[in-house]
DNA sequence: GCGACAG
DNA sequence: ATCTTGTCGC
């Protein structure tokens, strides 16, 4: 198995690769990938796709596999992605756009699980996390679709604070792979209409924790 | 050296 | 992530 000091080097390299560029195609399936660890050394990857922008769900399929990498902080991706390409096997609709729990490019290498998933797979995916893990920011304000920028130590903004339900915290949103920060916003923000978290996400959750 | 640290 | 139900608060 791949080495922390290995992967970090893979993320480095693979960096490069990433794309913020937005097509433009339009998104008729969104797409949503989450993880649970049960335990026992095992992993349930759950994918869920729903119609854009009606929200409605056409598949949800979860996978289980071994756990093959520990969590650590910055390597993520290690950790995941091998479950969710289990599901994705399986899969029978491919979405126009991933939603992915976790950050994207708001990472120390640029290259977080969200922009990773992006590159194996070759789809725009967001970033879309619960906490903090890279860059400074200041606290959005308190309504719906506030925001405020993630910079890293040059300044440059690498992800955006949003509040996607007034009152509650707001969630981490990075750009993953072939898509921009506004287009990565304006989404996150569509598929989250009533909840702090996208509708794909919690749908993805639940699926991968319900036994 | 010290603190931070996605899920 | 996981151990875990009801309960306090807006």
């Amino acid at each position: 198995m791949i080495t922390p000091s290995e992967a970090i080097a893979l993320q480095k390299r693979l960096r490069r690769s990433v794309s913020r560029r937005w097509d433009g195609r339009p998104v008729r399936l969104v797409g949503a990938a989450d993880v649970h660890f049960p335990g026992r050394g095992r992993s349930r990857a759950a994918l869920v796709i729903m119609t854009f922008p009606g929200l409605e769900t056409v598949e949800s399929i979860a996978a289980d596999s071994p756990t093959a990498f520990p969590y650590i902080p910055g390597l993520l991706s290690f950790r995941e992605i091998p479950p969710i390409l289990e599901a994705w096997k399986r899969l029978e609709r491919i979405p126009d756009l991933l939603l992915c729990d976790g950050h994207g490019t708001a990472h120390p290498r640029g290259l977080g699980f969200a922009s990773h998933l992006g590159l194996v797979l070759d789809l725009p995916t967001i970033g879309c996390a619960k906490s903090h893990l890279f860059g400074a920011f200041e606290e959005p304000g308190p309504e719906r679709a506030d925001r405020s920028p993630v910079r890293d130590r040059s300044g440059r903004t690498i992800g955006s604070v949003l509040r996607t339900r007034a009152g509650v915290r707001p969630v981490f949103v990075s750009t993953g792979h072939r898509i921009d920060l506004r287009t990565a916003v304006r989404f996150v923000l569509a598929c989250s209409p009533r909840h702090r978290i996208p509708i794909p996400l919690r749908l993805a959750h639940q699926s991968a924790g319900r036994i």
